[in-house]
DNA sequence: CACGGCACTGAACGTGTGTTTAGTCTATTG
DNA sequence: CAATAGACTAAACACACGTTCAGTGCCGTG
C-alpha cells in the first residue's frame, strides 16, 4: 500500500520484497519458504503475511516491482540517448538479482515473465526495424517474427546457461559468455548455417502452392528445419509428394 | 509404446514408472505428489515406495528409462539407415510424454537433462559435419560450438514455447510451430540477421589483436552481439575504434 | 495522560506431503 | 499341504510449510 518510490522505500516491506526477489531468483518460488525470506530480511515470518497478505501476494509485489524497475531502466536509457535497451538490461544483468528473478519467472511461467517477454519482443522488433534502416541488419518481411524467435532463443540460452557453459568448459557460476560462445553466435547470426537457400525456397514453394503446410510439417518439422539441414531438405521435398 | 522387453515390461513397477513420466512431464517433479502417480497408475502410494524406495528413486528410474529409450530410438534410427536422429526424436515428439519429461527435467535442472543435452550436442555436431560434407551446411571452424548453441536455442525455444506461441497467435497447448515460426527460423538460419560481416570482423580483430576479450565484453556482450546489431556494432567497433 | 492504531513477534494451527509400518492376499516352492 | 516370500494396501506418522492468532511495544493524537 504505502509504497513510495525513493526515500520511503527502505521500509521493512521493501526490505522483505528485496529479499524475496533474491531468494525467488535463486531457488524459485516454490522452493523458497516464507521463513527463509523473513530470516534473510531480518524479520519474523508473520510480518510478511501482515504486509503482503500471503506468499502469493508477496510474489505479486515482487513482479510489479521488478517489471516497473525494468521499464524505468529502459525508459531512462532511451531518454538519455542510449537507444539500446539491451545495454540497459545488460547493465543490471551482471550480478543483479532481478535478472535471476525474471529468469526464474520465465522458467516457472509466471505472469510477470509473460509481460516481460512480450515487452522485450516488441521492443526488439522496433529496434531491429531501426537497425535495418541504418543498414546494420538485413531487411526482411518477417522482422517482428524474427524478433520473437531471437528473444526466445536468447532467453532460452540463458535458461540453459548451465549446460552451455559446461559444453564450453566454463565454470557453471559464470554469467558471462565465453569467447567461443560469442564467436559461434556471431557466426550463426552473420551467415546462417545453411549452405544456400534451398530449404527456404522449398518452404516458400510449399506455402505458395496453396497446400496448408502445418499438417505436413507439424511438430517434427520444428526439429527438421533446424541445424539438420539434411532432414529439412528431405522433409521439405518429400512432404510435397508423400502424404 | 510397446517395448523390446514387451512381456516383462507391463509390471506394476513399469506402469508406475510410466505414469510418473507422464505426471512429472506435465507438472514437474515437485508439484507432482506420490499419491497422484499412484492413483494414475491404479495402485496405492505405498507400492511406489516399496518398489523405488523413495520419490527420488522413482525419478532416478524415470531418468534412466527415458535416457535409455532415447538412446535406443536414436541408435535404431542410425542402424536403419536414417542418419537423422532428429527425425527419430521428432517421431516421439508429438504427444509422447518423454519429450515433456525431458523438457521439464531441463527446466528443473536434473541430471538426466544434462546427459541428454550433452548427448544431443555431440550428436548434432557429428550430424552437422556430415551435412557440411554433403554441401547442405556452410563449412565452419566452429561447427561443434555452433551445434551447442543451436541445441541450446532449440531447447530454449521449446521451454518458452508458451510465450512464442502467444506471440504467433497460436493456442498455447499446441506443440506444433506455426508457419510464421518456421519461416522466421528458416530465414535466420539461411541468411543470418546482420547485413554484413562487420561485427564478426570486429570480433575477429579483437581476438587476434591479442587483447583478452572477456574483460571488455563480459556479460553485457551477450545481449549486444545479439539481434541488436546496433549495439553490437557500437560495442565491437568502439573497441577497435570505429565511427 | 489515556487511548487507539500500527509494526512487529512468538507460538500455535491445519494441511499436504513423503514415508513408515503392520498387515492381507497371492502364488510359488519344498 | 504348509510355509515362505513378495506384491500390495490401509492407516498412521513425522515433518515442513503457509497461515492465523493473541499478544507487545511504540508512536502520534485527543
Amino acid at each position: 500500500m504505502s509504497s513510495a518510490r525513493s526515500i520511503d522505500d527502505r521500509t521493512a516491506a521493501a526490505r522483505i520484497r528485496d529479499s524475496a526477489i533474491v531468494s525467488f531468483g535463486q531457488a524459485g518460488f516454490d522452493k523458497t519458504t516464507v521463513r527463509e525470506i523473513a530470516a534473510a530480511a531480518g524479520f519474523s515470518p508473520g510480518l510478511i503475511l501482515h504486509h503482503f497478505g500471503s506468499k502469493a501476494g508477496l510474489r505479486a509485489a515482487c513482479d510489479e516491482h521488478v517489471i516497473a524497475e525494468f521499464a524505468r531502466s529502459r525508459n531512462e536509457a532511451v531518454d538519455s540517448g542510449t537507444t539500446d535497451p539491451f545495454a540497459a538490461m545488460a547493465g543490471i544483468e551482471r550480478e543483479a538479482p532481478m535478472m535471476r528473478y525474471l529468469l526464474q519467472s520465465l522458467r516457472e511461467g509466471s505472469e510477470a515473465a509473460a509481460t516481460l517477454f512480450d515487452g522485450l519482443a516488441e521492443e526488439s522488433a522496433r529496434l531491429m526495424e531501426h537497425s535495418v534502416e541504418e543498414g546494420q541488419l538485413r531487411p526482411s518481411d518477417n522482422l517482428h517474427d524474427m524478433a520473437v524467435i531471437l528473444v526466445a532463443w536468447q532467453f532460452g540460452g540463458l535458461l540453459l546457461q548451465e549446460h552451455v557453459a559446461r559444453a564450453f568448459g566454463a565454470e557453471p557460476l559464470t554469467a558471462a559468455p565465453t569467447p567461443r560462445h560469442i564467436r559461434a553466435v556471431l557466426e550463426i547470426l552473420t551467415h546462417g548455417v545453411f549452405a544456400d537457400s534451398r530449404y527456404e525456397d522449398a518452404w516458400n514453394e510449399l506455402e505458395t502452392s496453396g497446400e496448408p503446410p502445418p499438417a505436413a510439417i507439424r511438430g517434427p518439422a520444428k526439429w527438421r528445419e533446424r541445424e539438420s539441414g539434411q532432414s529439412a531438405a528431405r522433409k521439405g521435398a518429400d512432404a510435397v509428394k508423400e502424404r
